[in-house]
DNA sequence: TATTGTTATACTCTATAACTATA
DNA sequence: TATAGTTATAGAGTATAACAATA
């Protein structure tokens, strides 16, 4: 039996791949790492993250996004203060050139991806990308 | 702009990872590591394989498959002889036992697979299957 | 000289433990 | 006591360097 279906996982694993290979040049092109870039669209619509919730949402270790918040700050793209509520949390917002970047950086990252889906006819891929949207939303953790 | 479309990257490669979670039971049924499992399917059709040529086909580097190989070869499940011609390379082939294993445990892997695509319409999980497929063949190396 | 398989080493990424300052 | 942020440490997983045998 020479062509049963390659498992799904075989298929996927290999496209997330080639598809963070493609954002890679993107990112550089920023000066943005992978996880900034994470943490930039973790911080997007709600009012007050607080680092360990910023950690959570993106789905990394909060002793991970210290450093990237570092950097991110250093590069004005965030910003961090201290909760006068509770001294202990940072809040964490984007500042106006986080948001801007952020948004440049998506546009770009999104065309790169475009590239690798070049192989699919156009109904293919709107298939793909509903088929993967509804999987999305299915997985993520309940607000 | 609340919801503009989340990145592929965003999308897919949570799912691989939620894909390759619903197989690691599976393999813990059968006692088979997932670099194992995937030796067993790189030993498909092909006539002769060297270390380093199944390596590349999976993948992997090397010198990462050595381990693996010397699990599989005590479980049984491929022999590795000095080839004859060329004393430097061994050749690698799936016994009996080994092509078996390899059946039942895709078997069980496609059926935990389907779980995770629980959430997709029926007509949207054959479109995902078709566009994953003509990506996968699109991005595998030419043989 | 180049290549196969192997071992030993180093590097990267990630998670855990330990510390401080607040609460 | 418990928690947020931080730092230091340890652990996987992976790649690189070095070696013996053979070509």
């Amino acid at each position: 039996m020479p062509d049963r279906r390659p498992d799904l996982a075989a298929m996927i694993v290999p496209l997330g791949r080639a598809l963070m290979a493609a954002e890679q040049p993107v990112l550089d092109r920023h000066g943005i790492s992978m996880w900034g870039y994470s943490v930039l669209l973790g911080l997007g619509a709600e009012p007050t993250h607080t680092q360990s919730a910023l950690a959570k949402r993106i789905g990394a270790d909060k002793t991970r996004i210290i450093p990237v918040l570092d950097e991110l700050q250093r590069q004005g793209l965030i910003r961090r203060e201290p909760d006068p509520a509770d001294r202990r949390v940072n809040l964490v917002a984007l500042t106006d050139a986080g948001r801007a970047t952020r948004d440049r950086v998506q546009r770009d990252i999104q065309r790169a991806e475009e590239t690798v889906l070049e192989p699919l006819a156009a109904a293919d891929r709107t298939a793909l990308l509903r088929a993967l949207r509804v999987l999305y939303e299915a997985n993520r953790s309940p607000d």
